[in-house]
DNA sequence: CTAGGTGCAAACTGTTTGCAACCCT
DNA sequence: AGGGTTGCAAACAGTTTGCACCTAG
């Protein structure tokens, strides 16, 4: 955990990498404060919307704006890890997925924009397997 | 606009429909509000949300969670509307586009998933053509 | 020792809700 | 006339900020 990009520890800090690194998939904040009260590091509130903030400018942590309400934060990992969002709209359940010919597209579209494309963020609406079979 | 599907007319619902209509990307509904009063169709912020909330139900409207801030609202015009937005990281500027490669990759990722696909949204972070050169 | 990190509580902002007045039909 | 519709203001929730304390280096 190279944070080392002038930056200190802090156990705040520490708990909540070792926190995101152990995740799979997009928590929200309120659900990593929950998260870190259970395993004993509580962090306050603020700490936690800083640290990410910070972690979101070091590209350590990409913020997504999945289903209606609350930004949901990840770790950005190499690309193992990358993956997009399927959110459903009965019962809010989010689904990660990836797909190698939705990569292509958007590095083929990314080409032809004339801009520079950092990252790119999908989010799929529709009705998870449980919701549809009942 | 047949929004005939039980529900009465009310000038606020006409006059937001007649703005929406007439946009050619998201609007917030700070900005709709503002438009509103701009056009001497004062409409109260609560009657804004709920018409949107009411408009989004019925599928005529799409919420979109461009940005990281507030939500934005777009009509769903038959297809030939159909887009997706590139959100500038430095300045904030939205701006929309299509790309056929990517809806063929997503129309065919929906028949892949175990799932019922309705809606997909893309938004690509990066930055603008201005932020670029500047 | 001291600059950066942390927690608490108050401030903010976008969104929602309760309620009384209003206006299409 | 009557129920859906609207506006106002207060309530909410997630996020941010001010400030005093603390801790890593």
């Amino acid at each position: 955990m190279l944070a080392q990009s002038g930056h200190r520890s802090g156990q705040a800090r520490r708990a909540l990498l070792e926190l995101l690194d152990s995740q799979t998939c997009a928590l929200s904040a309120v659900e990593i404060e929950h998260e870190l009260r259970e395993g004993n590091r509580p962090v306050g509130r603020a700490s936690i919307y800083r640290i990410l903030d910070e972690l979101e400018r070091l590209h350590l942590v990409q913020k997504v704006q999945v289903g209606q309400d609350m930004a949901r934060y990840e770790p950005t990992r190499a690309g193992d890890g990358h993956h997009h969002h399927l959110v459903c709209d009965n019962c809010g359940t989010i689904t990660p997925f990836t797909d190698a010919g939705l990569e292509d597209a958007i590095l083929e579209l990314s080409r032809r924009l004339p801009v520079r494309v950092a990252e790119h963020e999908i989010v799929l609406h529709g009705d998870c397997q449980s919701c549809a079979a009942g």
